[in-house]
DNA sequence: GCATCATGCAA
DNA sequence: TATTGCATGATGC
């Protein structure tokens, strides 16, 4: 042994949590609500930390006892904030860390951690041991020695500052002896040591330089004037206490000596299981690497392993498909493995298929090419089951080929089952589900830039068999947590369906008017370029406009403007601080102008540009499983945030055009949510008000204000209340958006939940129920966990709160418009329709109409909508047409 | 090259 | 200190 690693443990812990536990911050938790930010952080730290040893480390832990340090003054650690209740839970689960990655660690009744380590630390010093020491408490600069080096974390766990003797006195100018001396004098708050009032870090210093020790400043006492020398001298015994309290113990009785701490081997999967049991997926993946590079070094093979107890066969010519295509006329899994999310562009690199006992890994140029599989794929006799079937099937359709009877998604199962799935991958999705062993993406791909087919065929062979064997054996069990919980009929008669409407829809596409497009940039840049002038010109200099931090520092630093809100990094520069400033100097009202038109040229001139097809359209993609209410979400490029609420923004929409001959035919519900929401809480007056087809808001308008005659600002407001309801405002909030006090605010919303006494008790009925069950339902049984209901932290409990009065009134709308969007294609599909469905807005349908079908569509579109789920308040649409989606007024 | 922040667009 | 999303440019590692 050569080398000892001592570890501050409740210190790391300290500052592992609040690392990311700032004010207001949402912490790592599990999907049961288990807080992991500190183990996290932690694990992290430690990683870090076995970088540097040598085989023997060793964890030291406070323990809730009282120490001699609080028989000799009571008031030691008094007046320290309790540790947090989200911290004090994570200590159980970095003590079982340690044990799994086979760390010793060690407390002791009576001792603190500082003891431990200092006993250790010493008796290997004296050993002739070098020893390095992690924390970030500065007491622990008394154990520096010539063998002894102290690590303190900084803030932001990234970086370590370390201490050796010579560093020290490079620092403080003192020797290291002198530190406990140094702590002594100048007294320590955190742990309530009193230290002599008045002498703080500089005088301290001074002192010791003089008379090096406390001892023989006592004996010098005399010698020093004026109010120091009083202050020095009538505080002698709490110096004298001071230093005891802050000399570490390094003689404390430890059953065990500093040569028994060594590392001990362990099995790495059963520490990626404790990771995986904690949803901590990136060390997962960091240990699975990390396991795999040890074995590439044991076995001195050239590439990363393949799984021996995993077999499949290869597919690599066309009379091996055809037998097994001949061979296999039962259900079975099917995967295709594409080079990129982006369907509508990807290489294919591989088909997986798989019937629980048989997997193939089949080439996909031969595949492709082979009508037998052509004839398998469409042939509708036959189930297959996948995982993202739409992904299969628009590839397919761009390909001109077909594929049909899909009875089983896993993607889309495992989004019914778990809403939060959204952002996950395949392995990860799997293992929520399962303890099959299936490699991460980017193990076998690589991430980012260097994504790609490893150089080991067989690696990615096996890895895209894999998925299919997985998918088969899957389906069973989601199949019946899906009839448990009363959701099969949402898979199979919504959800799958739904893929081959999206599929249709996005495989259409959306026709771009190139001219415009380029006019309405050349208008922008032109425009932009001389706010730019006007904006150099008022502030004096140029600068970059884009750039928060430049912005803030014109506005607030030199042009001295009173600044509004603060963001974390800075001074806030957003709309709401530019609109408050507006007529303090003539240079906002130009940046305000510059921010919109920037907006509108980056995001959408521009990046919509980037998203059009060859074929003069943009495909965009909806993400079916992503969010955790039921809507769906639009990408490359975003189709759902298209400017409609000023003019200058909705005539980007005039971008979109319908094809020749061809119509846009806009459908949009009115009111759907507020709708949802009068029938499953069940509100009287505003069923009425619907029944009676009332304007909503001027309706609420009228009851709030107790006024017959409503006027424009009363309705505004109404109408905001009955936004904000849905979304479980709270008073300040409503006060800020309607610019009334937080009092009036709330009078508004007590006023409001007298009206509709109902949604009162609703929102109570759902919170109860969220809380008991952790989960709640929307009309067709779509479910969101919502783990935070049963958090202790006020902020993370009440978010919880308005995501269970909101979830089941936003999911019950999503719901409904799929089912309409399901039932519509149907009607098209099987009367022969030529109009298509091509985009979803949350509330509102657009379909490209040709002229021979519009007049028809009109009617149709609207009747399909309104009956497409049975409600005790009915469904109102309304009906546009145009030769763009600007005239869908 | 990648992640994070501030900002702003939609329902 | 209102719900759900996506894309952007700037910035820092």
């Amino acid at each position: 042994m050569e080398h000892l690693t001592l570890v501050d443990g409740n210190s790391v812990m300290f500052r592992a949590y609040y690392a990311t536990a700032y004010p207001g911050a949402v912490l790592m938790q599990t999907s049961q609500g288990v807080y992991t930010n500190a183990v996290f952080a932690f694990v992290n730290m430690m990683d870090k930390i076995l970088e540097q040893t040598n085989g023997h480390i060793l964890v030291a832990f406070d323990t809730a006892h009282p120490t001699k340090r609080h028989e000799k003054y009571q008031e030691y650690k008094a007046g320290r904030a309790a540790m947090p209740e989200e911290l004090a839970q994570q200590i159980p689960l970095v003590k079982k860390y340690l044990d799994k990655a086979g760390i010793k660690q060690h407390e002791q009744i009576g001792y603190e951690a500082d003891d431990i380590i200092g006993t250790l630390a010493k008796e290997a010093s004296q050993n002739n041991i070098k020893v390095d020491v992690y924390s970030s408490d500065r007491d622990l600069l008394q154990l520096v020695d010539q063998n002894i080096t102290v690590h303190l974390l900084k803030k932001g766990m990234k970086e370590l500052d370390h201490y050796t003797p010579e560093s020290l006195y490079e620092k403080y100018e003192l020797t290291h002896h002198q530190m406990i001396d140094l702590k002594a004098l100048m007294g320590d708050p955190s742990d309530n040591i009193p230290g002599i009032p008045g002498v703080g870090e500089k005088t301290a210093i001074k002192l010791l330089k003089e008379y090096e020790t406390i001892e023989n400043l006592y004996v010098h006492q005399d010698e020093i004037k004026g109010k120091m020398g009083e202050k020095i001298r009538e505080n002698k015994e709490l110096a004298y206490l001071s230093k005891d309290l802050v000399t570490i113990n390094v003689e404390s009785p430890l059953p065990f000596s500093y040569l028994e701490t060594e590392k001990i081997k362990i099995e790495t999967s059963d520490l990626i299981d404790f990771f995986k049991e904690l949803e901590l997926k990136q060390l997962v993946v960091r240990m699975a690497n990390q396991n795999q590079n040890t074995l590439f070094k044991d076995e001195e093979k050239s590439d990363k392993k393949t799984d021996k107890s995993f077999s499949y066969d290869l597919i690599l010519n066309d009379e091996k498909l055809n037998d097994i295509i001949f061979n296999h006329q039962e259900p079975m899994s099917i995967h295709f493995e594409f080079s990129e999310p982006n369907y509508h562009k990807a290489e294919l690199w591989g088909i997986g298929l798989s019937n629980g006992e048989n997997t193939y890994f089949i080439d996909p140029s031969i595949a492709l090419n082979n009508q037998t599989f052509l004839n398998y794929l469409k042939n509708k006799e036959i189930e297959k089951y996948t995982f993202d079937y739409k992904a299969i099937k628009v590839f397919l359709m761009w390909h001109k080929k077909a594929i049909h009877t899909i009875s089983f998604d896993m993607l889309l199962a495992a989004y019914l089952i778990k809403s939060s799935i959204g952002k996950e991958d395949f392995t990860t999705i799997t293992s929520l589900f399962s303890s099959i062993d299936i490699s991460y993406e980017e193990q076998i791909y690589g991430k980012g830039a260097k994504k790609g087919l490893p150089e080991n065929k067989e690696l990615y062979y096996e890895h895209i068999a894999k998925k299919a064997s997985v998918i088969y054996k899957l389906k069973d069990d989601l199949l019946e947590t899906l009839k448990d919980q009363n959701q099969l009929e949402l898979l199979q008669k919504v959800e799958i369906p739904l893929s081959e409407v999206l599929a249709s829809m996005e495989f259409s596409g959306l026709l771009v008017d190139n001219k415009e497009l380029l006019n309405q940039k050349e208008v922008l840049e032109k425009r932009i370029n001389v706010l730019e002038e006007s904006i150099y010109k008022e502030a004096g200099e140029t600068f970059n406009i884009s750039s928060p931090k430049q912005l803030g520092d014109i506005l607030f630093e030199k042009l001295n403007l009173s600044q509004g809100k603060k963001t974390k990094t800075g001074y806030s520069t957003n709309v709401e601080v530019l609109e408050k400033l507006k007529d303090e100097h003539p240079i906002i009202p130009y940046i305000m102008e510059y921010r919109q038109l920037a907006k509108l040229y980056s995001t959408y001139i521009i990046g919509i540009s980037q998203s059009i097809f060859s074929d003069n359209k943009v495909h965009t993609i909806f993400n079916q499983a992503l969010t955790t209410t039921g809507r769906l979400s639009s990408i490359e490029p975003n189709l759902q945030n298209i400017p409609i609420r000023t003019e200058e923004g909705r005539k980007i929409r005039k971008i979109f055009v319908a094809e020749k001959n061809h119509y846009l035919l806009g459908a949009d519900y009115s009111q759907i949510e507020l709708r949802v929401l009068a029938d499953i809480a069940n509100v009287k007056h505003l069923k009425e008000s619907f029944l009676n087809n009332e304007d909503i808001h001027k309706s609420t308008a009228q009851k709030v204000f107790h006024v017959t005659d409503v006027t424009s600002e009363q309705r505004r407001q109404a109408k905001a209340v009955n936004f904000g309801i849905i979304y479980g405002i709270g008073a300040w909030s409503l006060a800020e958006d309607i610019h009334v006090s937080p009092k009036e605010a709330q009078m508004f919303i007590d006023r409001y939940l007298e009206i509709y006494p109902e949604i009162k008790q609703y929102m109570q009925d759902t919170v109860e129920f969220a809380t008991e069950n952790g989960y709640v339902k929307t009309l067709m049984n779509r479910r969101r966990y919502i783990p935070e209901i049963n958090s202790k932290v006020f902020m993370q409990k009440e978010f919880g709160k308005r995501n269970a009065m909101n979830a089941p009134i936003q999911g019950s709308a999503a719901d409904i418009i799929k089912v309409a969007m399901v039932d519509l294609f149907k009607y098209l599909e099987e009367n022969d329709k030529k109009s298509k469905i091509i985009l979803q807005v949350h509330d509102e349908l657009i379909l490209e109409v040709p002229e021979e079908e519009l007049e028809e569509m009109k009617e149709l579109v609207p009747a399909i909508m309104k009956k497409a789920v049975k409600l005790t308040v009915s469904l109102e649409t309304s009906c546009d047409v145009g030769k763009n989606w600007y005239e869908l007024k």
